[in-house]
DNA sequence: AATCGCGACAACCGCCTTTGT
DNA sequence: TACAAAGGCGGTTGTCGCGAT
């Protein structure tokens, strides 16, 4: 974490600096003089004690190993959701989330976060449990925001996160827009494919537009859906009876998982990415390890802007690639307004997607009243979870999902409000495809 | 027994920010 | 205000040990 500076490496080895592996004697040395004299003033060291090291390298062996109440060891279960915790809400600020770890150091969390990434990278694992999606925007006087892209089943060992940070003190309740007031959010460029965080400003409306097949006639949700489901409903029923609807909709197999902890079934067997948070005024873009850093604009059809990977790993070139490649084809590619005006998406990560987001939003907002019934609460999680495993043809679950809810839910800032349906004379594909593009805000 | 892959860890690099003059 | 030095941070690389093949 620590080093170079102005000494360059020649530099360092002319003056007779010595590097790599710290002996005892040395640590003793070092340990001696900061207990004399204290710490700071590195550069000091290499004149008053003779030990041969420059004074960023002292400073580093102090920190990372000599400073007394260091914990050593493997990091502890609460220590490591912690961690969990503190990136989705920090990024890659290593020495911040030090701070909240008492006597760990940024180098090693670091190296604990990077070894994890990579584990789950190729265990197609998502980075977050999916508990944790919902810290991702914080209370702090800055916020950032990540997209990712998990691997999923198409695109095995892809992986792509960008952080935006917030330099403002825009708080997350004022980032978002109400569905009412349209205001979108500063411009970032996201992956079609990447999921958005349930709540947060404004996602692909792919399904709102010009449907009627099924459409819910009470005006405070809002919106309308199209399902290929010949049925439908507008009759409300209450969560409860959505959970009975959904446990009812599970196949047995899935239904046997029962008993799987809640929490790794939510993070660990998404199948399908889900994950991103997406933010306001974003001023300055941040890569973790591995990532790509934005170094050049390139714009995409669809006025999606993304950026060339400069300097990383094949592994974000990768992932890049991908990313420009479904932005180019634009996941309406997929997307086709049959004979009978129904949206179908070919691509049924797309709709499943959606019906995640729509699953967390809806339930979040009856958060409250699902904890006052733990019973309905555990049931409404595991249907939730086993939501994301059963088959996504079931278009009747969701449509029974959304039914459920009381009249009171708000809409999501994601969906756009209910539309007229639009004069014959509209290409339906075509209004849906700029629809969505539209709302792509940008970055870059 | 040799090799390979992986995780854990330590250390360095380069850049940026802060501080002092 | 400008400059240089010191300190801090995130990214990256190298090494080592261990288990699987």
């Amino acid at each position: 974490m620590d080093g170079g500076g102005e000494t360059s490496t020649a530099a360092k080895e002319a003056r007779g600096l010595k590097k790599g592996p710290w002996t005892t004697t040395e640590d003793a040395i070092l340990t001696e003089y900061v207990r004399k004299r204290g710490e700071g003033n590195w550069n000091a060291v290499q004149k008053n004690s003779g030990l041969l090291r420059c004074g960023k390298s002292c400073r580093l062996r102090w920190a990372n190993h000599l400073r007394p109440n260091l914990r050593k060891g493997s990091f502890t279960p609460d220590e490591e959701k912690i961690i969990i915790e503190l990136h989705a809400k920090l990024g890659n600020k290593w020495a911040r989330m030090a701070s909240q770890l008492p006597g760990r150091t940024d180098n090693e969390i670091k190296n604990y976060w990077n070894t994890r990434m990579k584990r789950r990278q190729r265990a197609g694992l998502p980075l977050y449990p999916h508990e944790i999606q919902h810290l991702g925007i914080g209370n702090d006087d800055e916020f950032e925001i990540r997209c990712f892209q998990f691997p999923n089943q198409d695109h095995p060992n892809h992986q792509n996160m960008i952080q935006y940070t917030n330099s403002s003190n825009t708080s997350p309740s004022s980032s978002s827009f109400s569905s009412s007031s349209s205001q979108p959010p500063k411009e970032l460029c996201l992956d079609p494919l990447i999921s958005t965080n349930p709540g947060l400003n404004q996602i692909p409306n792919m399904f709102s537009p010009y449907n009627n097949s099924f459409e819910n006639d009470n005006k405070q949700f809002g919106f309308s859906l199209t399902f290929s489901s010949s049925s439908s409903s507008n009759e409300l029923c209450n969560p409860d009876q959505l959970l009975e609807l959904m446990s009812e909709n599970l196949d047995t197999n899935v239904a046997s998982k029962k008993d799987i902890d809640v929490l790794s079934l939510m993070g660990d067997h998404e199948t399908i990415p889900s994950y991103f948070s997406l933010g306001l005024d974003t001023t300055v873009l941040e890569l973790p390890s591995n990532q790509t850093p934005c170094t050049s604009n390139i714009m995409h059809d669809n006025n999606v802007h993304l950026d060339s990977p400069a300097g990383n790993s094949g592994l974000l070139d990768a992932l890049l690639e991908e990313s420009r490649a479904l932005s180019r084809g634009g996941i309406f590619k997929d997307a086709r307004v049959s004979s009978s005006g129904l949206c179908e998406f070919q691509d049924k990560r797309v709709k499943m997607d959606f019906e995640n987001r729509l699953i967390d939003h809806l339930s979040s907002s009856h958060q409250s009243s699902f904890e006052s019934n733990s019973n309905l609460y555990e049931k409404h999680n595991e249907a939730t979870m086993l939501k994301a495993t059963v088959d996504d043809d079931d278009d009747d679950m969701l449509k029974s999902l959304l039914n459920s809810f009381p009249s009171t839910t708000p809409l999501p800032d994601w969906v756009e409000p209910h539309k007229p349906p639009p004069s014959s004379n509209v290409d339906p594909v075509a209004s849906l495809g700029s629809s969505y593009w539209r709302n792509i805000p940008r970055i870059c």
